[in-house]
DNA sequence: AGCACGCCGACT
DNA sequence: GTCGGCGTGCTC
């Protein structure tokens, strides 16, 4: 058999084979054989290179080793082997394979989603020349175009497709390399290109003479007297590096930057260099500063002392725990010192936190008591910092990573603990590309394949997580206090419409939020203006016919920016220019409608024209430090009023933020989804635990039209427990999570027709299945058409039972696969999410 | 997903 | 005539 290279591997003593997972959206692994020269060191966890189909090379994960030669086929030969460790451990494999069965993809997408890119290699096409061709004596006729690429060919070694089409600007350069493969003028061959590369620091350091006998070093200051530069970088050198009193640190040498950066001229460097007086020598060192500890005990108040105790009594009997800890009742002490107990016993830990949470004082905070031990993996984060702290772990160089969802794929070995911080944020719940996994959920799993621990904390639990509790399966424990005793803060409900009759509501602000906002200000003091939903105007409209801009590709309307004079799609990104007359009736009477956080911010320098006012959405934070730049000119004092969309209920812990406004209740509460409610409750009070700490007493400000809204009662009250048990109810009557188990189905397609009978029938297939279940749809999606394609939703609830869900699972997979066979939906595409949100 | 093979329209 | 469109079938 042979492969791409003419290889012919001879058949082994030693008949070894393995099961490779590849890139490629196709359920399975797929089986090659080993060769004799890479059987000792194969196994779990390394990478390889393969031949997949007839030309194309995939670097792969050996999923398992085992001697069972395939009945069906003929294995191909591994090609290479590309690591001397295995960079994925036989746990991280069972927590893929989990993954890929729960949340219905394939184990190739979880690969995709695990592996940081920079781990991912990537192969290139190269082109060199034939080395049995003659460009002067061609056995072929070749036209100007084909002689073009060949000189270009003859002057280098060898050039990837890239390289040669800027050299050669031809059109149908590939049908060109084409017809020159098969003149055998050129060679077409794929490379292997490691696409982490570590990061150099150039070092200089004296010359090996100079140290081993040290009269050399006298002599030499006396060769230099009067070349005062040279003389300079020396002393500078010696300052540095004490090589007097311990001659060995030489060998580190020293940074030529730090020569630099103290005055000395580069190129007095390179003469002695030159000279050989100083050596230069090239290290790798890591792309992340050295951290200094910063020894301050943890001391933990008493509430918090009799919370660590409960959580670990709770551990004796369950693996996992609620930590059910309202805003401000210090559960960070908590986590340290669990965190501490599990490292000192020499096991790892993972924190994991919402995007945003990441970039506060809670990770500076963590990085001052763990220091260099202590790996953070963001999502901002460049492919080469990424295989850093994947090397990291591996290494031991980080026992302790705290992290967004991804971390979660890090390659630990020994986990002790999980924490899972602000475990309700749905932000938690990957929806694109698959995996659509919930990290938290993943992370139970994830500590159960290390017989870990978990911590949940939050203020405001998921309501998945609460019945757990409620059922036993996780232990629980409450911190009602705020830590130092600071007072909750007082609520206030103001009501629009009764306002709005009055003629009280100004540029959507009531007269009690502007009172209060006056006041903060008065008193020198911070206010956050909440408004979940970004951009000027939600849309624009004819006055005179009511017609609005709609986006070209998605079923919305478009929303109007102010700042870039624009309209924009939220959905896919579409732009378009504002209309200065409407496109129905031709009037040009085209007003705004409603208030996006643009507006908020405009209206709210009208009203306050003194303050200094800052915004915070998806529009200001695009950048990679766009989060970090505004929260701490926040808190900095500089500014008085920050306007933002939910980004301004995490993360943020400022003492000198004294009212929270929230501009439009409604519109979080009115949200046509089952978890609305719960949604409320938990973003009201998470933004409400702004407001407010230590000695003085905070505002909150509901802005809503139906004040009578029981709801509102129970989170002024703080009760979660009589929340829960009321929705609950509700819950359980329409048979909605957690009583049941949902999947949802979208099904796409470019023809609104095609989309709507695959849906049909696909629900037609599901009801077939056998187990207790109930189907609904499919329906038009709530958006109906995003990016020209058409959506349609099936969404499915089934029994608790785990072995029912696997069954129906199963049953559900062929069935798409089933109708994927049919010709006329081969082009649908039929995306099922697990637990959606 | 990608890539090859295979069978029909508008062009050097 | 051919190039190249994308329908369909397969990948260890």
């Amino acid at each position: 058999m042979d492969d791409l290279f003419g290889n012919n591997y001879p058949l082994t003593s030693k008949n070894l084979f393995a099961d490779i997972i590849l890139p490629v959206p196709i359920p399975q692994t797929f089986t090659y054989s080993v060769g004799p020269e890479i059987q000792d060191e194969i196994g779990i966890g390394y990478r390889v290179m393969v031949q997949f189909g007839r030309k194309r090379i995939l670097t792969g994960i050996v999923a398992k080793v085992h001697q069972k030669a395939p009945e069906a086929y003929q294995a191909k030969a591994i090609l290479d082997l590309l690591d001397d460790f295995p960079i994925v451990n036989a746990l991280q494999i069972k927590f893929w394979a989990w993954l890929a069965s729960y949340y219905c993809c394939h184990l190739g997408e979880v690969m995709n989603a695990a592996l940081p890119s920079g781990l991912k290699l990537s192969t290139e096409s190269k082109i060199q020349m034939h080395p049995d061709f003659d460009l002067d004596n061609p056995d072929y006729p070749m036209d100007d175009r084909e002689m073009l690429i060949l000189e270009a060919l003859e002057k280098k070694e060898e050039m990837n497709v890239d390289q040669l089409d800027t050299l050669v600007p031809v059109k149908d350069l590939h049908k060109l390399i084409k017809s020159l493969l098969a003149k055998k003028a050129i060679l077409v061959y794929e490379s292997v290109k490691e696409k982490y590369s570590p990061k150099i620091e150039l070092r200089v350091r004296l010359a090996q003479e100079y140290i081993t006998a040290s009269d050399k070093l006298n002599e030499l200051f006396d060769g230099i007297k009067g070349k005062v530069k040279q003389e300079n970088v020396l002393l500078k050198y010696l300052q540095q590096v004490p090589i007097y009193q311990k001659s060995e640190l030489n060998k580190q040498g020293l940074a030529k930057k730090i020569l630099t950066d103290a005055g000395c001229s580069p190129s007095s460097i390179d003469t002695l260099i030159k000279n050989k007086v100083l050596e230069s020598f090239k290290v790798k060192i890591s792309r992340f500063d050295p951290i200094n500890i910063d020894e301050n005990p943890i001391l933990l108040s008493d509430d918090q002392k009799e919370a660590y105790d409960a959580v670990q009594n709770e551990f004796n009997s369950k693996s996992t725990v609620l930590l059910h800890g309202i805003t401000g009742s210090g559960k960070t002490e908590i986590y340290i010192k669990l965190i501490m107990e599990v490292l000192e016993s020499g096991s790892q830990v993972l924190l994991l936190l919402p995007e945003i949470a990441l970039t506060t004082h809670l990770v500076s905070r963590l990085q001052k008591v763990f220091g260099d031990k202590m790996g953070i993996f963001h999502s901002k984060y460049s492919d080469n910092e990424r295989v850093e702290v994947w090397q990291g772990v591996i290494s031991g160089k980080y026992n302790f990573i705290i992290g967004v969802r991804s971390s979660l794929f890090l390659p630990f070995d020994s986990l002790g603990l999980v924490i899972v911080d602000e475990e309700h944020e749905p932000s938690y719940k990957q929806y694109d590309p698959a995996p659509r996994f919930h990290a938290r959920d993943a992370a139970i799993m994830m500590a159960y394949l290390h017989q870990a621990k978990t911590v949940l904390g939050t203020a405001t639990p998921a309501f998945e997580t609460f019945s757990n509790v409620q059922n036993d399966k996780y232990g629980y424990v409450k911190m009602d206090k705020r830590y130092g005793n600071a007072e909750l803060p007082h609520f206030h409900l103001a009501d629009i419409l009764k306002d709005k009759k009055k003629n009280l509501l100004k540029l959507d602000f009531t007269r009690l939020l502007r009172e209060k906002i006056q006041e903060a200000l008065n008193n020198q003091e911070q206010v956050l203006i909440f408004q979940n939903r970004r951009g000027y105007a939600p849309y624009i409209s004819c006055d005179e016919c009511g017609w609005i801009p709609e986006c070209e590709h998605c079923d919305v309307s478009l929303t109007y920016h102010q700042f870039q004079e624009e309209l924009r799609c939220h959905y896919c990104g579409f732009k378009d220019v504002v209309p200065k007359k409407c496109h129905a009736c031709g009037s040009d009477k085209i007003t705004t409608v409603g208030s996006g956080t643009e507006r908020i911010e405009e209206n709210l320098s009208l009203l306050f024209p003194e303050a200094r006012i800052l915004r915070m959405d998806l529009d200001t934070t695009r950048s990679k430090y766009g989060y970090q730049k505004i929260l701490e000119e926040f808190g900095s004092g500089n500014v008085d009023i920050l306007v933002g969309t939910q980004m301004i209920t995490k993360g943020l812990d400022f003492d000198r933020v004294s009212l929270v406004g929230i501009v439009d209740a409604d519109r979080i509460l009115f949200y046509p989804d089952f978890r609305s409610g719960e949604r409320a409750f938990q973003q009201i009070t998470q933004v409400a635990g702004r407001a407010g700490r230590r000695n003085k007493t905070g505002n909150v400000i509901i802005q809503t039209r139906r004040p009578d809204q029981l709801i509102f009662n129970q989170i002024i009250s703080g009760d979660y427990a009589e929340f829960y048990r009321q929705e609950m109810g509700e819950r359980k009557q329409f048979y909605y999570p957690p009583f049941v188990k949902n999947i949802k189905i979208v099904v796409k397609h470019k023809d609104f027709k095609t989309a709507e009978t695959a849906s049909v029938q696909l629900k037609n297939l599901l009801s077939d299945i056998e187990g207790r279940k109930i189907i609904l749809g499919p329906e038009k999606a709530l958006i109906g058409k995003i990016k020209n394609l058409y959506l349609f939703e099936i969404w499915i609830k089934l029994e608790k039972s785990t072995n029912a869900q696997v069954r129906f699972k199963q049953e559900m997979t062929r069935s798409i696969s089933d109708l994927q066979s049919d010709k006329r939906f081969r082009s649908v595409r039929f995306l099922v999410d697990v637990d959606p949100f």
